[in-house]
RNA sequence: CGGGGCGUGGCGCAGUCUGGCUAGCGCGCCUGCUUUGGGAGCAGGAAGUCGGAGGUUCGAAUCCUCUCGCCCCGACCA
């Protein structure tokens, strides 16, 4: 491809609005340009890139066995109500009505595929002879975000990889789990990521039934606590937090009492106004279990952790009670509840950490009050001790002696097992070898295709622009002419190009009409792994100038010979991104 | 949904507080000449309903009211 055929309008300036990286470069390099918040055009280079990060997927999914088919964005709204989605999902979805033939048609656009895709299997699939099978698509995802952003990271409308699978058994379910997660692990080494495969919310099934593939960068949304010491890697909501460590000092414990706090009823306040620390406050926060009021202590500078307290309570769904409930259950406003005297009213339950802590102070459940010198098992007695809260930077880990620390990352895959939930709403079923009727299991499976370009920027680029490797690069190579109109030039630069393509090497040529300047700066901000530089200079001594992206210096590459050479790097380097790996990895200049 | 910021040629911005002539600057774009290995120089040129609507005023980019859009933080996120 010559660049003044192609599209590629490069910015020389970073447009308002654009905060990270990877959204700057993308829109300065002429990859994609913004229609509205949270929708992107996907210029040619873009688009290339996007192509081939969709192919490796591709191909992968396909090499574990899984059979691609393509679903229609579009379904009647009626299906997402079978499985009680429409509620679920909120304004997420997006529901609209048409009118056909003088009757309302009431659609939804796929934000995800559960409900179609089990709809069909439940339809065709009714032996076991049929399972298990693994039906996938890459298609266009529709959610209507609160609040899209980061560029291409968070967006109403992107590209996913979305494969469900249909097991007869958990045994089942549990192969088709360790080939997607092993595929996942090769899609994400062929594309260049660094990743980091973690524990996740598990849901119904629980275990390990459920990990995300994170990519760890700076502006990642997500926040994953990884050992070093023995590898474990969780989801913050989900990192286990050990009570282990758990002696209480042997303090002595000074008499209760009750000190008037007028208007502190945060934590900040509180500790501000005590003149003690917030880990030596017990905050006390009251939740709805179900419907049911709950009181769930945990230490003032420590985070609650919904999913744990809902699995602490066995409920189903946990919200945070409103001021009124909070009111009537305590008898005060909002930030003065406390433990003590709750006992009886409501059950209590308490992280690990306030279990050891001596003379604490907390909401007194009175307006204006708090009680200091508060000591558990003397002033109160929870219901039930466990781990809480959210675990955070510097906690022990749970499986080994070592230390988590806390990292952002992008979520860009995640497998999960579902169980039965949509086949059982769906009606998936089949009749098994002794011709009983079985509910299909299931597990579903996504990657976001345009997070892997926004996770390989975001991880690797420099002041000058973007680094790709050569597997998600635009293109391969590009030619840059020094001196158009000079005879020499043109007549090498038109046989290496022919002789590169010929090889099915993927050769961009800066054919313009501009200085040396403007095409390198545009080279480094397009990031091809591969620049070639030809003019007189080299010429004279029969070389050509190359330079890998990540490299500082270009070396010599006699022309005779080159396109060979040029080509068994590429093709090399496609394969196994070792070149980009070394740079990356400090092991390079 | 709560808090904050910003809308002025394609891009980045100044001008707004304190209203006043044909609304500026840099980049980009077009024409010509010169130049040509890390974002060239000179000369000439095209291009703007100042986000939109209403209002105040002799006069509005500037003041007032409403509204639309974009960005950031927070809440939310199968």
């Amino acid at each position: 491809m010559f660049w003044t055929r192609s599209f590629i309008p490069t910015m020389k300036e970073t447009p308002e609005g654009a905060e990270i990286p990877s959204h700057q470069l993308m829109l300065r390099a002429g990859m994609i340009n913004q229609v509205m918040a949270g929708a992107y055009t996907y210029l040619p280079l873009g688009l290339r890139s996007l192509k081939k990060a969709e192919r490796i997927v591709r191909q992968e999914m396909d090499a574990a066995g899984a059979v691609e088919l393509l679903m229609p964005a579009l379904s009647p709204l009626s299906l997402w109500e079978r499985t009680g989605r429409v509620e679920a999902f909120g304004d997420v979805l997006i529901k609209f009505a048409v009118q056909r033939a003088g009757r309302k048609v009431q659609l939804a656009l796929g934000p995800t595929h559960e409900e179609v895709v089990t709809d069909l299997v439940a339809h065709r699939i009714s032996s076991y002879r049929q399972l298990p099978v693994t039906l996938y698509q890459i298609q266009t995802k529709f959610r209507n975000e609160e609040r899209p952003r980061f560029g291409v990271m968070r967006t109403s409308e992107f590209l996913m990889k979305d494969a469900y699978s249909f097991n007869p058994s958990l045994e089942s379910l549990n192969e088709t789990y360790e080939k997607m997660y092993a595929a996942y692990c090769r899609i994400f080494e062929r594309c260049g990521l660094e990743y980091l495969p973690v524990e996740a919310e598990s849901g119904p099934i629980g275990g390990d039934a459920s990990h995300e593939f994170m990519i760890p960068a700076e502006n990642g949304e997500d926040t994953v606590l990884h050992c070093r010491k023995c590898g474990y890697a969780a989801n913050q909501e989900r990192a286990e937090v050990p009570s282990r460590d758990c002696t209480r000092p042997d303090t002595p414990e000074k008499e209760l009492a009750k000190l008037a706090t007028p208007g502190a009823s945060t934590i900040e306040q509180v500790s501000t106004f005590l003149k003690i620390k917030p880990n030596k406050l017990i905050k006390t926060l009251i939740y709805e279990a179900d419907g049911k009021p709950i009181a769930v202590l945990v230490r003032g500078d420590h985070e609650a952790n919904e999913g744990k307290i809902r699995r602490a309570a066995e409920a189903t769904e946990i919200a945070l009670a409103s001021p009124e409930v909070i009111e009537k259950v305590t008898g005060a406003p909002v930030g003065f509840a406390g433990p003590v005297g709750l006992a009886g009213k409501l059950p209590i339950y308490a992280d690990n950490s306030v279990k050891i802590m001596v003379n604490a102070a907390t909401g007194a459940n009175e307006a204006d009050a708090h009680l200091v010198n508060v000591n558990p098992g003397r002033d109160f007695t929870p219901d039930k001790y466990g781990d809480l809260r959210n675990a955070r930077d510097g906690d022990p880990c749970p499986r080994c002696s070592g230390t988590m620390a806390e990292r952002h990352a992008i979520e860009g895959g995640h497998v999960f097992k579902l169980g039965t939930k949509y086949s059982a709403a769906l009606g998936a079923k089949f009749l098994d070898h002794a011709e009983q009727q079985q509910t299909i299991i299931m597990g579903c499976y996504g990657i976001g295709i345009n997070r892997i370009l926004a996770g390989l920027i975001e991880t690797r680029h420099d002041e000058h622009g973007i680094v790709w490797p050569v597997a998600i690069a635009p293109y391969e190579v590009l030619l840059a002419p020094m001196k158009a109109d000079d005879e020499a030039t043109s007549q090498a630069v038109e046989r290496l190009y022919a002789d590169l393509q010929a090889a099915g090497v993927e050769v961009l040529v800066d054919d313009r009409d501009a200085r040396a300047g403007v095409k390198f700066n545009d080279a480094d901000l397009i990031g091809i792994p591969l620049r070639i530089v030809i003019g007189p200079r080299g010429l004279k001594e029969g070389n050509l100038e190359v330079k890998w992206r990540w490299e500082k210096q270009a070396s010599m590459l006699p022309i005779d010979g080159a396109a060979a050479t040029i080509a068994e790097w590429i093709a090399q380097e496609r394969t196994d991104n070792a070149r980009f790996l070394a740079a990356r990895n400090g092991e390079g200049d």
